[in-house]
RNA sequence: GGGCGAUUAGCUCAGUUGGUUAGAGCGCAUGCAUGACACGCAUGAGGUCACAGGUUCGAAUCCUGUAUCGCCCA
């Protein structure tokens, strides 16, 4: 069996062919329905990758806590699902591909047309879809991969066509003017999400804007400054603030836009203006700014668009100033036409200064271009509260989805970990802002809304009432301009619709837009699960929401706990009646060596895929998952390999070395257990209190790791688990038991056998979820039935004795006295020297007794005496542990050995010191708790018995000194 | 501008409700080709817990302020 075994493991070897054993036996890790009560049922729905994406960082932590999670309460026989899938990521697969295309083809989607496009998506989605999911595979993520979902499949359009209906009824998806963000490139609007913030050095420019009906002594311009020339053209007012002495007496007059010549109000608003700023005067524009457009809502200011979907300026650029036409129409927006305006501005007279302003724009992240403010008609989720509130899935009433969103974390039906994301979470929904769904373009899921115009609504809906009285599959609603808003229900329904109005020969044109992506994201955790259907069919598919839903917890990275978290939970609540999970984990984010975050420009991330390549999936995996602390950011420090030129990082070399250590550990027990299967059956509780002190000791430590494995995984506590892992295993198993093994192997012991025939399988067991493969690979090679991964994952000893515990610590001590004095002293390795124990306890020394062969064995040193008198062997060098006096003789450089003494003699003094300083303030002694006071005295005890043993040594070390 | 986080050994991080000499891994130093493992074994050195105040018998830990870095929101 050994010789199967190489003295380094191997990953490359060995994973892939342990991935088809778990894909095979495990039925792709296909999640069983039915039979167990809700405590033993788990599951997860993975953060659904982008379709466009590779595996990064993120998504490997992410998936090894997922799979750690899924591992873990699949061993614990609990019936697991974890769903695997992906997202459609509407703006940025598309982008993507039209880039691609036109590159190829020189085409732009308009050439194409809509269906060429969206074809030719799907294509592209067909041959790189799969990838990030086959890297998942890779890292050894334990999905359900019989399942596998795409949020743009027929099970999600389902749930997407079902939910927005529901809404629709419900009044809560709207159609509105709205301020969007939007890309002239792309022709889009995008969401806050999808922007960044650039730098750019630009120009505050100062105008005069002249004040109408000017009366005597007033002031013949009044000066406002701007960034955005171009906007002028849209101002609707200037505002000024309803405090400033300087301008209380022209509130409520005008003045004259330039340019285009429109008289507009001067209004008083403390909320936009700074008194302190500038002029102190601002112009307001509606239509370009946010800030201004709420202005506008609150002055009743019209709002004036500038700006075509592809960026110029429109047929509103135009105007009569001072008996002279001027016209932007068709120029581009913030290029052209600023440079125009600010060229006839300056030829009038009218700018008052420029200086160079360097200020902060938003950016397109798709098309790296700059954002506009765009008024525009889209469509919205309503989040704030409503009048007679809004009625859930499960027919009880929120104030609003928002709301309800906020009320499941406040009252703990949600909890967030680590804790302190709550408040963001919170602060965000609080402000209740509707959710722009719309989106321009054509990958996604398509509005399912028809217009007809105003001189045929009246009879289509009449028409929809009389086929479907009951609303069950359309919802009409009356536009402002008299037209007709069809939503339909589903697929069929489509055809209804468009069947109904072909044959009255009535009009109906189906919205263009597409819906924002993370409008499916947010029913991802019930349209995986088949929703709207429920258990109603034979299909086993249609079982896995009553089973499965809610889901236990969410892992996910802490920037989309708002845009998507947030929004799963309310339409869980809405469509569902229920929260989506009841646990929310937030991973930290891996930055590099300096606290930069990894980003593909900067050159100095790390691919998962090649660390698995290099030091196998378990080592990628335990030091990710040392990484998850509860701090938000973690460094890995970057380093590019010598031989490969790709990024890496020495700390997967933990992992990596972790995996060697069990591999080898595991060889070493392997051909000792030789064919002996009888000892796998030994009950490890007869073991545990029934065996030699080490046999004892190690079981309880056992019991302890496994108690502390269970708990911190429960607690999410993730490095944590990884570093007790690691002491236990490498600790306490190699260091120690397994060099105490040796000698009892030698001597033909059986009781070692048997322990170490649990120990082994514990192990694996314990570090599978963490380390699936390696485990794996060497649980095969061990006599075993069925698969580690679905091995019970190990419970404590009940009967573990922790006595042993104290006992051994004070052999360790000893053992590393005696190595140290060895070390120090640079005893060859073969030389075993003879050794003297003192205490004045004979307990202890009795306590000690039955293990001084592993002090022996594990000192290469002889025990020629202990006791509580004993003559201290000349020229000894000493050393005291815990009242323990060790006496090692013949070693000593007496120089040396002086100096050590009057070393720790020096230190001691400090010690002892402090304690009776504390012990001499009558505060301490009567304020503290008594048991900490007594720790103090037990300590100072212990030090002048330290003491006293070094003078007496020194003593003598003196005296033969001279 | 508002909120949140970080600052502990050369590096990356732990440090549970304040309490005996602040821990780990890596790196470093010294020794070791030890019948599992040199991806190893043994031992050791290394810290004014960012800074300044405060609370307390007692502070890395609690409070206030300052500095630096980062994230989120506006």
């Amino acid at each position: 069996m050994n010789d199967e075994l190489g003295s380094q493991y191997e990953p490359s070897k060995t994973e892939s062919q342990i991935w088809q054993h778990w894909m095979r036996e495990l039925g792709q890790f296909r999640a069983p329905i039915g039979g167990k009560p809700p405590e033993q049922r788990f599951s997860m729905v993975i953060p659904p990758p982008n379709v466009t994406g590779a595996l990064h960082l993120g998504h490997a932590i992410n998936a090894t806590i997922q799979d750690i999670l899924a591992r873990y309460h699949r061993m614990r026989g609990h019936d697991t699902l974890w769903m695997p899938g992906i997202d459609h990521a509407g703006i940025a697969t598309q982008a993507v591909v039209e880039k691609t295309i036109f590159e190829k083809e020189k085409k732009s989607r308009h050439d194409l047309g809509r269906d060429e496009l969206v074809r030719r998506i799907w294509q592209w989605k067909e041959t790189f879809g799969n990838r990030i999911l086959n890297q998942l595979q890779a890292v050894g993520a334990s999905c359900d991969w019989s399942r596998t979902r795409f949020t743009l499949d027929d099970t999600c359009a389902a749930a997407v066509r079902e939910a927005f209906y529901r809404l629709f009824a419900a009044d809560l998806i709207f159609r509105g003017l709205r301020l969007v963000n939007w890309d002239a490139q792309l022709k889009t609007a995008v969401a806050d999400d999808e922007i960044y913030f650039e730098t750019v050095r630009g120009q505050m420019t100062s105008i005069r804007y002249p004040l109408a009906d000017r009366r005597g002594g007033e002031p013949e311009y009044l000066i406002v400054a701007t960034t955005r020339p171009e906007t002028m053209l849209g101002d609707t007012a200037v505002a000024v603030h309803p405090d400033d002495p300087r301008y209380q007496s022209l509130l409520g007059r005008e003045v004259i836009v330039p340019l285009v010549g429109r008289r507009i109000r001067i209004i008083g608003d403390g909320q936009l203006v700074d008194m302190e700023f500038g002029t102190g005067v601002v112009k307001v524009t509606p239509a370009h700014d946010p800030n201004d457009y709420a202005t506008g809502l609150r002055h009743n200011l019209p709002q004036i668009n500038l700006l075509t979907p592809d960026g110029r300026m429109n047929e509103n650029g135009k105007g009569e100033f001072n008996g002279v036409d001027y016209n932007y129409q068709g120029m581009r927006f913030a290029s052209d036409a600023r440079k125009a305006i600010l060229k006839d501005l300056e030829s009038l007279g009218l700018i008052a200064d420029a200086r160079v302003h360097d200020h902060e724009v938003g950016h397109s992240d798709r098309s790296k271009t700059p954002i506009e403010p765009f008024l525009s008609e889209q469509w919205f989720v309503r989040m704030g509260d409503v009048d007679g509130g809004v009625r859930l899935g499960d027919g009880t009433l929120a104030p609003g989805l928002a709301q309800a969103a906020v009320d499941a974390v406040a009252d703990g039906r949600v909890t967030i970990t680590p804790e302190r994301y709550a408040k963001g979470y919170t602060d965000w929904l609080a402000q209740k802002r509707d959710w722009c769904i719309s989106r321009q373009l054509w990958w996604g899921h398509r509005i399912p809304v028809w217009t007809t115009p105003a001189p045929s609504a009246d009879e289509m809906h009449k028409v929809l009432l009389a086929h479907d009285p009951d609303g069950q599959m359309f919802v009409a609603r009356r536009r402002g301009d008299g037209a007709l808003l069809i939503c339909s229900r589903s697929d069929l329904t489509d055809r209804t619709l468009e069947n109904l109005a072909e044959r009255l020969a009535i009009e109906v044109r189906r919205d263009d837009d597409v819906l924002d992506t993370w409008f499916s994201s947010a029913l991802w955790p019930l349209s995986t699960m088949g929703w709207p259907q429920e258990g109603t069919g034979p299909a086993a598919d249609d079982q896995l929401l009553p089973y499965y839903y809610p889901t236990n917890v969410l892992s996910t990275a802490r920037e989309i706990l708002t845009l998507w978290v947030a929004r799963m939970v309310m339409f869980g609540l809405f469509c569902h009646g229920q929260i989506p999970f009841r646990r929310v984990y937030i991973h930290a984010v891996i930055q590099d060596g300096s606290g930069r975050p990894m980003k593909k420009s900067m050159g100095n991330g790390v691919d998962p895929v090649d660390i698995v390549e290099s030091h196998g999936a378990d080592a990628l995996r335990f030091t990710l998952t040392s990484m998850a602390t509860e701090t938000q950011d973690i460094r890995l420090p970057v380093v590019k390999d010598a031989a490969t030129g790709k990024n890496t990082s020495p700390r997967f070399d933990v992992g990596r070395h972790f995996a060697n250590k069990l591999w080898n550990a595991s060889r070493f027990i392997l051909s000792h257990l030789g064919d002996e299967t009888e000892y796998m059956g030994v009950s490890p509780a007869e073991l545990a209190t029934k065996g030699e002190l080490a046999d004892r000791w190690i079981l309880a430590a056992t019991s302890q790791a496994i108690a502390d494995t269970r708990r911190l995984i429960d607690d999410f506590r993730f490095a944590e688990l990884t570093s007790v892992l690691y002491q236990y295993f490498w600790g306490d198993v190699c260091d120690w038991y397994l060099e105490i093994a040796k000698a009892r192997i030698r001597s033909g012991d059986p009781q070692v056998r048997a322990v170490l025939a649990y120990l082994i399988r514990t192990s694996l067991a314990l570090l599978h979820p963490v380390m699936p493969f390696v485990t794996e690979a060497i649980w095969e090679k061990l006599p075993h039935q069925g698969l580690l991964a679905q091995y019970p994952f190990p419970e404590p000893i009940l009967q573990a004795d922790r006595e042993p515990a104290e006992t051994f610590a004070l052999l360790q001590q000893i053992t590393r006295a005696i190595r140290d004095i060895r070390n120090q002293y640079n005893v060859d390795g073969k030389v075993i020297v003879p050794v003297h124990l003192q205490s004045d306890s004979a307990e202890l020394l009795k306590r000690i007794a039955p293990g001084v062969k592993i002090i022996e064995n594990l000192s290469q040193s002889s025990m020629h005496e202990a006791g509580t008198k004993i003559v201290p062997p000349p020229h000894s060098a000493i050393a005291v542990v815990s009242g323990v006096t060790i006496y090692v003789a013949g070693v000593v450089d007496r120089e040396k050995e002086i100096q050590k003494l009057r070393q720790r003699r020096a230190e001691l003094e400090k010690l002892m010191a402090g304690g009776k300083n504390k012990l001499s303030n009558d505060q301490f002694v009567s304020k503290a708790p008594e048991k900490v006071v007594q720790g103090i005295r037990d300590q100072l005890a212990l030090y002048e018995a330290e003491l006293q043993r070094i003078d007496e040594n020194l003593g003598h070390l003196l005296e033969t000194t001279r």
